[in-house]
DNA sequence: CGCGAGCTTGACGTTGTTCAACTAGAGTGG
DNA sequence: CCACTCTAGTTGAACAACGTCAAGCTCGCG
């Protein structure tokens, strides 16, 4: 990890969300941004933390994830740029309710949360966008709920490998996870998920090599991540 | 399901924060409040519906649950007095994640969205109250996660035990679901569900008789629930 | 060349679901 | 009042799914 103070956001690559408000309602000052590089496997924010300030991913992948008692995680979301993480101090948790590691090495930005909180309230346009983004990670946690009770292996990882497809934004990708980490995003055991990719790749529903991963035939994963 | 309209706040039995709020800014007009009483097992609202109004339960239980393609529930919490249904629709989700059905006879006040609303942007009290239960069945989701895929069945139905004295706020109560919707509550099936209250009545850790339940040691409850 | 991390495969055991049968109590109609 | 039925609860046995353990493989790197 390694801090840089100082950073304006004029010059940073991504303008987030935050900026572009507070820039029209005259409070870029407040935002008091720190720049904060991290590499691989580095922890972002450890579950159960204080949240102190907000981050937006500007380069590189993280996992988001919670560990049980068990140290067995679940892996919630794959994280990209323009993804924030400690907004939900702003829905009153005090502490993360997760983890988030990089998965390569990552750009971020750290912004101040009283100033976050003071345009929140303000700005009801900015509101809206996050209680929106914050009702969707709701709702996708219920799906997980849903699938990892209800659903197969075959299923769960059916269901993942079409995340992944929309994350990396094409359905031919280049993982950034290792297949321990897709079964925990699939909440399965590392060798279950290995089981499950050669059999969808027998199957010619998939072509893997090594971390590349092209989805052959979509119809068939959904109709597999459909039935329970 | 019967509808009374023109209703009048100061009459209900039950002062919710959105009618106390509202009264406190001079908008309580606005509410346009509908007394619905709702008879055992009739559902509230149905997950996938549209969310056209907020609900408070007055009297009664109900619980609010998903449900799966395989027509299998899992019963995310038990609403009692005073809990809200319907409020997501602030958090960008136009449709009920969930589906509510009545436990018992069911007292309830429909309330309009569209006045909530306006409260909620225009109160910061009013609006941290919101986002603070939001973010809190948030992380109850989050909980359930986790245990759903790391503990073992007596480590759910402990947790399940443990949950309900909350709910009924006494460690000896009469439960209002039977045991298939305990075992919704756990994740579990009917049979195992039994399974487990016979073996910890067995073990001098709960009394049984029919419907009522007494929590004997939740020293032992709590060891076992954290046991994954 | 040897080492280690990530990946793969097979064999086995455990957990929990499912099916089936049985019991008890409540409600119903002759 | 008694048979009938229906629902809820209970128990046992068989089965399937998944996790775990163990072993071997591959590839990159020192």
């Amino acid at each position: 990890m390694r801090i840089e103070k100082n950073v304006k956001c004029e010059d940073c690559p991504l303008k987030c969300d935050i900026y572009l408000t507070s820039r029209e309602m005259g409070m870029e000052s407040m935002l008091n941004p720190a720049y904060v590089y991290y590499k691989k496997f580095e922890t972002i924010c450890r579950q159960g933390g204080k949240i102190d300030n907000s981050t937006v991913i500007l380069k590189g992948n993280a996992k988001m994830f919670v560990s049980g008692h068990c140290s067995r995680n679940i892996i919630l979301n794959i994280l990209i740029p323009s993804n924030y993480i400690g907004l939900v101090s702003l829905y009153g948790l005090p502490d993360y309710p997760y983890s988030v590691a990089a998965l390569e090495d990552c750009h971020t930005c750290q912004i101040n949360n009283d100033a976050i909180e003071q345009i929140y309230q303000k700005n009801e346009h900015f509101m809206k966008l996050l209680n929106h983004s914050f009702g969707h990670s709701v709702s996708n946690i219920i799906d997980k709920l849903i699938s990892l009770n209800q659903k197969h292996i075959r299923g769960r990882v059916a269901e993942s490998l079409l995340y992944l497809s929309k994350v990396y934004d094409s359905e031919c990708f280049k993982l950034t996870i290792t297949r321990r980490e897709l079964g925990e995003l699939s909440a399965i055991s590392e060798e279950n998920t290995v089981r499950v990719l050669t059999d969808f790749k027998n199957e010619n529903i998939i072509n893997i090599d090594g971390r590349e991963i092209e989805l052959v035939d979509i119809e068939a994963l959904s109709r597999i991540s459909l039935n329970c």
